[in-house]
DNA sequence: TCTGCGATAAAGTCATACGATAGAAGCGGC
DNA sequence: GCCGCTTCTATCGTATGACTTTATCGCAGA
């Protein structure tokens, strides 16, 4: 599963050497194929794999400690970390998760979250927004409006759209929740791509929200955008559910062809 | 400010040496005494400080790019990250405000967040909770009622009441916004130790959430337990002014006997 | 059986070296 | 004198080898 990073909020430079093995180790913990055991046959598995020396291997690892994926204690061994510990809405982590696995608990999980915060957050925003903020939430919608259902651009103003919300709020603490619902967000008009209907149809949604926040009406502009979370939520699982028969379909495929 | 950690939710180990130093950096970034400009002048400074050696500082600057604080771009320097990159949830990123800044801006943004994120918890947990969750619930609030208003076992019986209540919501995401909250609550406490109205006042709230949870009734617990994190914002504010008068005596004193 | 000490393995730390490149400084041409 | 090119340097990234620290495990002795 290949998510390519248009507007990606995190800084992890994906080019350099450590990036690239933090990443694949990140896959792996998350993936499973490692649990709560050793890391360490990768020492000897990545020396094999690509040749990388101690020094790339050390920093990949304290990144991911860093985002807790895993622990490392001097002679016991650098193992994989319980779930619990991972920081689930780090950026990174998030987009590892993407890169990995669709798993629809966690894709439910987080729009739970985005079920509580948004509205929240929009109502924040009806109280709070500046005329430059209407201005760029307004621009976003525009965006949305003119460009064609799944393009990148189109995409692009969707993703805008919340996150202007979320700046309108003039709050840092929920301003980090942002990075997750954009992940959430772009995963899932990922998984619809095609589905031009339900995009067509969300698009009055957002102009309500819009309007209610420029009418500075909290409780509205929050009902809007909980409903407009929800909506999203159906159309997404709706796609999930085709997407992992396609998948299941090429997995088999692959098997087959094993 | 010195916040001694009982129940650290973060894994980074503090008696390393990269975790020192990455510590050491992360306060200086946070406090402002390092803005948007290169972090270079602590590889010196650091040099002088403690005799720390490339790799180790190296590793330190990996685990802040992890969590967003600074952004080392490939030749042109390290620098620090303006603010709305940083993941301000991060476990140790709280933990390093803390042991910053009061900031009462942010301490409110905290405030605001647990204000939206802590009664649709409480909802979740009275739609959901198994009866080991009640008795883990119930066991956090015994302590709390058990102990003396700010001994060590009651803060954390505290603490352990609203992680408690994130746990049986069954949601991974919202989970991970558990260790802010309770950063949060942990630091608020703090600041009210001496207050014992205030904490035995609270103690009835918590009670009623308890049982609105027990009764599986999501409205109730809901409102309940947004009216505890108002009164906690209120008696912290409170608090906080008379912290924040005594910072500034002692401020206005070394300034004096310089 | 319990205690404690030492062997041991793995992470942590240090020092050094080299490569690549972005940005600055210097140089030359127009 | 201004602009563009070349060179030079600073800084990050990567690699390597050696040494230190820490904690686990097993063996030996009480």
């Amino acid at each position: 599963m290949r998510v390519r990073d248009f507007s990606r909020p995190t800084t992890l430079n994906p080019d350099r050497l450590f990036g690239q093995v933090a990443q694949k180790l990140a896959v792996a913990i998350i993936t499973g194929r490692v649990r709560a055991g050793e890391v360490l046959p990768n020492e000897d598995d990545l020396r094999s794999e690509i040749s990388v020396s101690r020094t790339a291997y050390r920093e990949a690892v304290k990144i991911l400690t860093a985002k807790g994926l895993v622990e490392a204690r001097p002679k016991s061994g650098t193992r994989a970390a319980p779930r619990e510990r991972w920081n689930l809405l780090d950026p990174d982590v998030l987009s590892w998760h993407f890169e990995a696995d669709p798993n629809e608990k966690f894709i439910r999980d987080l729009f739970e979250l985005r079920r509580f915060v948004e509205p929240s957050a929009a109502r924040l925003a009806a109280q709070r927004r500046t005329s430059a903020d209407i201005a760029r939430i307004e621009a976003a919608y525009r965006g949305m409006a003119d460009g064609a259902p799944y393009a990148e651009s189109t995409v692009r103003a969707d993703l805008a759209f919340h996150e202007a919300i979320f700046a309108a709020c003039q709050n840092a603490a929920l301003q980090c929740l942002a990075s997750a619902v954009i992940a959430t967000l772009q995963w899932s008009l990922l998984l619809k791509t095609g589905d031009e209907d339900a995009y067509i149809e969300s698009l009055p949604d957002h102009e309500h929200v819009l309007l209610a926040i420029i009418d500075r009406d909290g409780d509205l502009a929050s009902a809007r955008m909980a409903g407009l979370v929800i909506d999203s939520l159906n159309t997404t699982l709706a796609s999930l559910g085709t997407h992992v028969a396609t998948e299941t379909g090429k997995i088999a495929k692959i098997k087959h062809t094993k």
